[in-house]
DNA sequence: CCTAAAATTTTACAAATGATAAAAATTATT
DNA sequence: AATAATTTTTATCATTTGTAAAATTTTAGG
């Protein structure tokens, strides 16, 4: 439960029982790569950890399938916009490899949110740390090129490149996979 | 003060005492066109709610600015990076027109935040719709070709294209202004 | 109303990316 | 190890978008 408890800890300073309080509530669940944790179109109202695994989310364009999300050991999954919208996601949220997840049931959450401070403000700095993430990520896609951004996606995080097929990369970076193999072929 | 106190009541419903507590709290600031009420690099510990007027952000890019967001009536300005990495902040934010604004210290909020359970869910409530709507953008601009977002803006936000120079609006599209001109002699 | 400045559109050409198909390389399965 | 399935790369051509410069339109000030 390392990556999860890290995670939550890092979020906001929660006192001693209170994280007790919280893990305590967390459902462990293994799955396998393939599972879809979240369909689009569909209600989903749990909060999971990503203890172990690899996760990525996408859209369906018509055809295809665009990726705009990945998720690794310490992150978490939830559908933003299907709970502050009080409606069905947009997103489905894949496996890409055999997973150990913590589970927490949204209303669990928020009843925690209304009747204590502190996890008032562990929610309020979860969800401003996911906004400066996701802020930061649209500028760098309307700064930088395809190429510079392959590059920084490098050096930020390698092992995504090992652990994830060029597909989804070359989605996620908002460019086909034949250019992002030219990108590639460039770079050598 | 009716758009901002609008704005107030739409994120998280407040008691009237506490409504009366932040209203209380803001301060009136009138500025021209042209002023520049964040900087990049520099430190910017207020929020402001823009009561009139009409507002850009953008980062600076070797030479040219690129435009990532527009703010009107209603609407709240702060620098969402600088304060949750107790940093300089990287946009700057400029008057479009002359404004009437109101300016809390963020200081102040986080004292509300840390001490107060409905201000501190307020604030989490503010995070959490400004992390949807980002998320959705930076969804669409994935999805969507430069016409279908051009499009889009036209029918979400007509008064800004009435409001706002096309150069503005074709960097905040993504594109150049050569190309949003064909897009827009396309569509006649 | 006239002029100067700023903003927008148009044009011509260049560069980047996409679409498609096929070949090559890698991975999984028997 | 051999075969099949999947993934990645390569090649070709079409389309989109960018750059630069000029022409036109709009705006602001005297």
């Amino acid at each position: 439960m390392q990556h999860t408890i890290a995670r939550i800890k890092s979020v906001y300073p929660l006192s001693e029982d209170r994280l007790q309080q919280f893990t305590g509530m967390l459902e462990a669940v293994e799955l396998k790569k393939g599972h879809l944790l979240f369909r689009e179109g569909k209600t989903c109202r749990d909060l999971y950890f990503l203890e172990k695994g690899i996760a990525r989310a996408y859209c369906s364009t018509g055809d295809s399938h665009l990726t705009f999300w990945f998720g690794t050991e310490g992150d978490f999954l939830m559908s933003f916009n299907g709970y502050v919208n009080n409606s069905a996601g947009y997103e489905t949220i894949e496996l890409l490899e055999d997973a150990l997840l913590y589970k927490v049931p949204v209303a669990e959450l928020e009843h925690l949110y209304q009747t204590d401070l502190q996890f008032a403000n562990w929610g309020r700095k979860l969800t401003e740390k996911e906004l400066i993430q996701t802020e930061e990520r649209f500028i760098s896609r309307q700064f930088k090129t395809a190429t510079e951004r392959y590059k920084a996606l490098m050096e930020e995080a390698p092992g995504l490149l090992r652990r994830v097929q060029l597909g989804y990369i070359a989605s996620y970076l908002g460019i086909t996979q034949v250019t992002l193999s030219r990108i590639r072929a460039e770079l050598k």
